[in-house]
DNA sequence: TGGGTCAGTCTTTTT
DNA sequence: GACTGACCCA
């Protein structure tokens, strides 16, 4: 009966799924069936007795994506799924830490503090050591705190070299220490903590290991220090870890990822090849062409090369705009004529790689009344209605939650304004307790009434909830509290606002949570971890956008990368040391890749960015896919930067540019592209000065914004 | 205390 | 452009 689910495997992916009890690192290409080959090594091993459902340890990048598995599995061998431990490493660990929350030191209903809360924890710590936040900024103590936890380094394992280092040091022991009293762990704790979980309780160790015969990574590539060491760990010396990834696809870099986790379990597990599932059931040739030779360009991949058994295909289409307007309009024609020709546009993706470009192109769309979907942005569970509301419900629970407190304590206003709150937070300081306890003890003092109603609010709520369902419990929190009637009042946005409220009652409604008696808190677990995947989920017929790090495992008919600008994509905060530029250039290869049909490639000669004008030029990765796969389109707007005189001058009238006149230019213009001796080509952007002393500020691609004086440098046009 | 305005800052990607 | 913090006035 194997044979069923083995059907139609390739014998690549066959290798794979049938593997025998070892561990193993699958290469696995874009479109080449991992998920597939993953799902079926799990039906396969529990059809063949090798492992029972509750034996299962699989780890997914996204919840999502965790769900798909599950679901799969569901449909593939009747088995009940839910024995399984499938989920994100965070899924994974906060499950682990739930159950055996003693041993682990941590409250039994601790809450998970998302990015945002994590951040103004830091502020609030900060300031209570009356330490500046500019010289240290709350962002990169964050990072620093972050960074630390993903390498497994806890604060006492540090040393500095310098009193600066050793204050953020200090910052990270009592940030740690500020968590700890207010029952509340971060995501790098909640993998920290678990591994250090294991680490010192050899007997839950050694049961989870005899558990966990088999344990399965998807998207390997991205796996920090820290999960490598949880999977080592939990894996022993007898356990088969089977790897999934793809080194070409490593994105995540930038928040700790390693790719090096892929060779190194090469050589810890003693594999001595990697499978390589390189037959591609996505994409038409050219686009796996041109993929392939962008990713050419990369030193130190593990190696491996897409082919297809479908045709060429049609060409990539590549669109120079004159603006980011132009682009954006370009993109909703182009849009258009596909959905005459009858594709779903829901099969379409436009991608960028910043947030902030979709703007552009939401204008366009809204005027060409084009259903699209955007990815991103602010999330479901990170807007601040629904915060405030989730801020209640956290209280209610845990009334030590010091960030919870302060969120709602004069929200809606009730008099407690930032006086009050600072002496809340001194009394609690040199009291040594949570701002609850402060508050309470300041309601029984005369000056405190509206302390006093705010206690008597919560613990109100409190117990006016005991007994009620999820939803009418948030029901409640919304009503009681206040924040239903200050945004019936408050006109701006209020519409959106109060339906959100709603949509979280309806989301309570619609929570099905593990086991009864923690329902409030898996609820607000799960608004943590999962706080809106930036995954696109099936829906109604829209164009999807989206950042090119939320299409990772997507895949469309057609795909409009969009934006590739150098300084854009490759972002300029990457570009200039050469791993960042290899991620970017992956982060390309993934945008490529997602395309199964047809692939546009656009970019704009100026851009509003940042609430200013930028004159970018094309990205260097246009340039890496081989020309005779490109169809340039638009013919007044050829490969070589025109020097027709550029709509946006007028926009320019407040500019210094203005006061150069015409002939002091030498026939040059802003916009124009240009050439220098020494600095290769570039792009005018501005320019000052009179008819004698005129400057030009040039964007060259290879040295970035420079001053010259037009007298000395020798600028030929383009 | 609370609401308003204004200037200044920082903008890559996110489990 | 969006958000923050600072400042001012009722």
């Amino acid at each position: 009966m194997s044979s069923d689910l083995l059907a139609g495997l390739n014998p690549e992916q066959l290798r794979a799924v049938t593997w025998p009890a070892k561990s193993a690192l699958v290469l696995a290409g874009a479109g080449s069936g991992k998920t597939r080959v993953l799902t079926t090594r799990i039906a396969w091993l529990i059809q063949t007795g090798q492992i029972s459902p509750a034996g299962v340890l699989a780890v997914t990048f996204t919840n999502k994506a965790a769900r798909e598995m599950q679901a799969r599995l569901a449909a593939m061998i009747p088995v009940n799924v839910k024995s399984m431990w499938i989920g994100t490493f965070h899924g994974l660990c906060n499950r682990l830490l739930r159950m055996h929350y003693r041993d682990a030191g941590l409250p039994q209903t601790f809450q998970i503090l998302d990015m945002q809360d994590q951040l103004s924890a830091i502020k609030r710590l900060l300031k209570s050591l009356e330490l500046s936040d500019e010289k240290f900024p709350p962002r990169s103590v964050q990072n620093f705190i972050n960074g630390n936890k993903e390498a497994g380094q806890r604060a006492s394992a540090l040393g500095a070299h310098d009193f600066y280092g050793q204050k953020l040091i200090e910052l990270y022991a009592a940030y740690d220490a500020q968590c700890r009293r207010e029952g509340v762990v971060d995501f790098a704790e909640l993998l920290l903590r678990s591994y250090e979980l294991l680490s010192a309780n050899q007997a839950l160790c050694h049961h989870y290991r005899s558990r966990f015969r088999f344990i399965l990574v998807d998207e390997f590539q991205d796996t920090n220090r820290l999960q490598y060491a949880w999977l080592r760990l939990l894996a022993g010396q007898d356990n088969a870890v089977f790897a999934v990834g793809d080194d070409d696809q490593s994105i995540y870099a930038f928040r700790g990822a390693e790719v090096g986790n892929m060779r190194s379990l090469l050589r810890d597990y003693s594999v001595e090849e990697a499978i390589r599932l390189e037959q591609n059931y996505r994409s038409v040739g050219t686009i796996l062409k041109a993929a392939n030779a962008l990713i050419e360009h990369n030193d130190g991949r593990l190696g491996k090369n897409l082919w297809t058994e479908a045709g060429e295909g049609e060409e990539i289409r590549f669109y120079e705009a004159s603006s980011d307007v132009d682009e954006a309009e370009f993109i909703v024609d182009e849009v258009r004529g596909l959905k005459r020709e009858g594709m779903n546009l829901a099969d379409i993706a436009v991608l960028y790689r910043s947030n902030a470009q979709s703007r552009a192109l939401e204008h366009a769309l809204v005027n060409a009344a084009l259903a699209y979907r955007i990815y991103g942005g602010l999330r479901f569970f990170e807007r601040q209605e629904i915060k405030h509301a989730l801020a209640y419900l956290r209280l209610m629970d845990n009334p030590e939650d010091d960030n919870a407190l302060l969120r709602v304590i004069n929200l809606p206003a009730r008099g407690i304004g930032a006086r009050s709150v600072e002496n809340l937070l001194n009394a609690s300081r040199d009291g040594g307790t949570s701002v609850w306890q402060a508050a309470c003890s300041a309601a029984g003092g005369r000056t405190a009434a509206s302390l006093a109603k705010f206690v008597l609010l919560i613990e109100a709520m409190r117990e006016r909830a005991s007994g009620l369902t999820l939803a009418e419990t948030v029901s409640l929190v919304i009503d009681d509290s206040g924040l239903r009637v200050m945004y019936e009042q408050d006109k701006k946005e209020s519409e959106e606002r109060l339906a959100n409220l709603d949509e979280l009652i309806s989301a309570a409604a619609a929570f099905v949570p593990e086991s009864q008696d923690q329902v409030l808190v898996e609820f607000l677990t799960s608004a943590a971890l999962e706080a809106g995947e930036h995954q696109a989920e099936a829906g109604a017929d829209a164009l999807q956008l989206m950042t090119v790090h939320a299409a990772k495992g997507l895949e469309f008919d057609a795909v409009f990368a969009s934006g590739l600008e150098e300084g854009l994509f490759p972002h300029e905060n990457s570009m200039n040391d050469a791993k960042g530029l290899e991620e970017e250039r992956r982060l390309m290869y993934v945008a490529v890749t997602r395309a199964r049909q047809r692939l546009y490639l656009s970019c704009a000669q100026s851009r509003m960015l940042h609430g200013q004008t930028r004159y970018p030029i094309r990205s260097r990765f246009v340039d890496e896919v081989p020309s005779e796969l490109l169809r340039v389109l638009s013919s007044q707007k050829p490969l070589v930067r025109p020097s027709v005189k550029a709509p946006w001058l007028e926009k320019k009238s407040q500019q210094p540019a203005v006061s150069v006149v015409d002939e002091s230019m030498q026939g040059l213009h802003i916009g124009q592209s240009v050439t220098h001796a020494k600095f290769g080509l570039g792009v005018v952007v501005n320019a000052e000065g009179g008819a004698q002393d005129t400057r030009l500020q040039i964007n060259f691609a290879e040295h970035g914004l420079k001053w010259l004086d037009l007298r000395y440098a020798k600028l030929q046009p383009a």
